[in-house]
DNA sequence: GCCAACGTTGGC
DNA sequence: GCCAACGTTGGC
């Protein structure tokens, strides 16, 4: 079992829209080494902060899980669509998605404020300057902190 | 809205 | 294959 941090503008897909689907397919992920993370390495049931960023209290604000395998992301065909890639195509996808399900919605936001101030999660990647990956992997013991931090 | 960080693109 | 230009991310 893996774990891993996933980041999400709450004005586009909050942890409320995730809760209220259920389960949701990751789409319009455009850079490398999250695709590779998705790929290759993530499996079902590998647990997942759920991160609020570009809005007023960034932070982890719930978790939710790996719910299918990696398979093809089709909004990179779509020509009209924003995620359109032409240099994917259904023979050879050069995108892929996984779904994820809700699992829980904290009480109260474990802030990025809140995290780097806790002198154990000082290699977390969030805490990195200029991070920009929207997937990054968490350790374990990372992930367990963070959870007892929860309201 | 500013700006630093950084991945990607394209000219050479 | 180098690297400058560009676009995007995301905290502040």
């Amino acid at each position: 079992m893996k774990y891993w941090l996933i980041k999400s503008e709450p004005d586009a897909f909050s942890i409320d829209d995730m809760e209220a689907v259920g389960t949701e397919s990751w789409d319009g992920v455009r850079n490398y080494q999250a695709r590779n993370f998705m790929r290759d390495e993530m499996e079902i049931g590998d647990r997942v902060l759920f991160y609020h960023s570009s809005c007023k209290v960034p932070g982890v604000v719930g978790i939710v899980q790996v719910a299918s395998r990696p398979y093809p992301d089709h909004t990179a065909w779509d020509e009209r669509g924003k995620y359109y890639d032409p240099k994917s195509t259904e023979e050879n996808p050069r995108w892929v998605m996984v779904d994820f399900e809700f699992v829980e919605k904290f009480d109260e936001v474990v802030s990025l404020e809140a995290i780097k101030a806790e002198e154990a999660l000082a290699e977390m990647y969030i805490r990195r300057k200029g991070n920009r990956l929207s997937i990054t992997p968490v350790e374990a013991a990372h992930f367990e902190y963070i959870l007892a931090m929860r309201g």
